[in-house]
Formats: structure tokens, C-alpha cells, sequence
DNA sequence: TTGATTTATGAATCACTATTCAAATATAGA
DNA sequence: TCTATATTTGAATAGTGATTCATAAATCAA
């Protein structure tokens, strides 16, 4: 018997994630990724089905984690909404700020995923939406946030807004400096759900 | 000599719209628009150099006519710049929900595009962002507008969610009306940027 | 009607690259 | 050491689809 030396699947993820954040996975060779992880073409089949499986791998891992963190979050009963939806935002901030190429991968691929794959591409991800749903949904019935705002399209909006934020981080990082960058982005999302009488 | 019949270019222009905007452009295939449109294949390099210039002229179309159109509001006198700013929203928001298809297709291939040329995909967008900067930071100076947010960050942030909401409607266009749509956005962006004493 | 010129065609070309698979290699246990 | 089994390899395959180009068709002017 023959024990697989080293971890060539996780040499191999890694290396898609730095090449198709380089190169856009559409545009990026197969080749190219074994050269990188250090295996041949052929190695890369014995632990992926695919090329489509590997992006879809990268996803996963991102929206698992994230959902893992947020459903404890939610559970927590020693916050109130408000404290939880500052948590959240650190929560997703901290998760695509960690990696660059990571976050320019998921900002670049999540539409054709997303619309290419109709039942979902990961469960993960929709069940990530729910929990971020519940957390606003219960301050609204406190009535500390807004219960006027459309809870589907604040999502889509602010989800929408932070993506193209922090790919525009990940390409031009000296552009932005990350802690401004998630003070204003706590400023405008708080801005759009509180309920702030004037 | 001999005179084109039909408008030959604009038939491929708008099935590649429509094309690009079902499959991806991608993955969608010249010989598909060619069908579309009721021309050969080989009709499509007469009106164009190749399949990324069908693209790139889509996208000309479109910031080409918006940057025109903020041009005149900008350089308008008679209205204060909270008002500029309501017009601008809701020229964006025509721009984009006057076709789905345009929609679909600017939403999932703006950043490949983007990113992909580096000096700039169409001067019109860069001027265009410029204009909409120049809006807000007039209304920053007379302090209607909160002096404090950064203007880059705002604009990433309100254009991302509004490409986020957008390409969602036009996906999936049942879920959201249009008429709240737009309320919503200008809720949102109008919080994000207005001067509020509390 | 004819010839010149422009426009349109679509089969053939050509480049590209994801994926396969037969062979080679490495390891563990006997 | 030797054999069985698991792992790795990368050249060959195979499918794809963008682009080309020789040919045909249409129009106009003479």
C-alpha cells in the first residue's frame, strides 16, 4: 500500500484560488494551476472531478465558514440585533479581507455560479442569507431597525455594496485602508436599517 | 457598388444583448448570435473585429449615454445638488431597468472588463464616475452632504448595491416591483450621504 | 447588359485546452 | 527483496468554437 505524500488537495485549491484571482477563472488553464500547486495535470483529476468542482470547492469553504460564525452569532442571547449586526459585519469583513485572491475569486465568479447553477450552488451560501435575514427581522420587531425597509432588497443592496467594495480592496489595496474601509462600511449599513426618528 | 441592406450591425448588437445575457458571454457562442440576429457567422466579422468588441461596444452604449446625460445635469444651475443627486439615481435607475437584457449582461461582465484592460474598458464610465463624484462633493461643500464620508468608498459601496438589486430584478424579476425598487435605493443612498444632525 | 465594387456567406481552418488513461513510480506489508 | 496496491504522471485525445477566406450574390454605373 501507498500512503499520498504531502496534501496535494490543498495544494491544488490554493493554487486555483492565486491563479484564477489572476487570471479570472474563465481564462485560466488547468496547466497552469498544477504548475503552480506543483503537481501534474494529472493529479489534479484524481482529487477534483473537474475544473468547475474546484471553484465550486473555493465557495464552499468561504460560505461554510461564514455560516458556521454567523449561526452562533445568531444564537447568542447576550446580544441584542444591534450588537449582532455590527458582528455580522466584522463577521463577513474579517472573512474577505483575509484573502485577496479569495475575495477577488468570490467577487468575480459569484453571479455565474449563482445564476448558473439554478438549485444553488452551495447550501451554504442561501442558508448564510437566512441567518443574516433573521438578525434584521428581529430588530425590526424591537423596532430599533426600520420596519419599513424591504429586508430582501437591503440585502441584495448592502451584500451588493460590500462586494464591490472589497473587490476593489483586493485589486487596488493601496487605494483603501482597511479600517476605514469597514468603519464606513458599518456607517452606511447602519445608516440604512436604523430606525432613526427625525 | 452595392448598399447594405437592413441595419445589419445593430441586428448582432442586439442579439449578442440577448445572447450574452441568457448564456454568459462566456459561454455563449458566436455562431448562436449569428442565428439571432438572421445573419452567417461570418457577417459578424464584417460589422465587428471579433466577439470582444461586440461586448465592448454594449458596454459604450451604455456609459456613453449616461455619462451624456449626467453631463447636462451636472452642469445645470437652477437645481441644488440634493436634487442633482435624486436625478441621478433615478437616470441610473432608467438606464438600467429600460432593458433586462442590458441589465444582465453590464451586471456579470463589469468587472471582467474592467479588470481585464487595465487603461480603462470605456473612457465614458471613468467620466461618468467623475460627474457623479463631482455631485457629491458639491454637495459636501455646503455641507447638505456629510463631509465626512469618502467619497471613493461611497461610490464603490452605492454602485455596488445598485448593480447587486438590479441584475437581481432582472433575473428574477417577479420578486421586486420596480416602483419600490427605486424607493428603496434612493432611501438607502440618501442615508448613506445626507448631513443629519441627531 | 456588363463589369466593377461592395457585401454576405458558411464550410474549412486553426488554435486552444479540459480531460483521459496507459504506463511509471512509490510505498507497505509479507 | 518482492508483490500488490495506491498514487502520480504527462503525452495523447477529443471536443470546442472563434475566426478566416474563397466564393457567391447583390447593387450600381456606364
Amino acid at each position: 500500500m501507498r500512503i499520498k505524500e504531502g496534501n496535494k488537495e490543498t495544494d491544488i485549491l490554493l493554487a486555483a484560488i492565486k491563479v484564477f484571482a489572476e487570471t479570472g477563472y474563465h481564462n485560466s488553464k488547468m496547466s497552469k494551476v498544477a504548475e503552480v500547486a506543483g503537481v501534474s495535470t494529472g493529479s489534479l483529476y484524481v482529487y477534483y472531478k473537474n475544473k468547475e468542482q474546484i471553484l465550486l470547492k473555493i465557495f464552499e469553504d468561504v460560505w461554510k465558514k461564514l455560516h458556521d460564525g454567523l449561526l452562533i452569532l445568531v444564537e447568542r442571547n447576550d446580544l441584542n440585533p444591534i450588537e449582532k449586526f455590527d458582528s455580522m459585519i466584522d463577521m463577513i469583513f474579517d472573512a474577505f479581507t483575509e484573502s485577496q485572491a479569495v475575495a477577488i475569486v468570490i467577487a468575480n465568479e459569484q453571479h455565474h455560479l449563482q445564476f448558473g447553477n439554478p438549485e444553488g450552488f452551495t447550501e451554504y451560501f442561501e442558508k448564510f442569507l437566512k441567518l443574516g435575514e433573521r438578525i434584521v427581522e428581529e430588530g425590526m420587531k424591537t423596532e430599533v431597525f426600520n420596519p419599513n425597509v424591504d429586508v430582501k432588497i437591503f440585502r441584495h443592496f448592502y451584500l451588493g455594496g460590500f462586494r464591490e467594495l472589497i473587490t476593489n480592496w483586493a485589486v487596488n489595496n493601496e487605494d483603501f485602508k482597511l479600517s476605514k474601509l469597514r468603519q464606513n462600511i458599518k456607517f452606511f449599513a447602519k445608516n440604512g436599517i436604523l430606525n432613526i426618528k427625525r
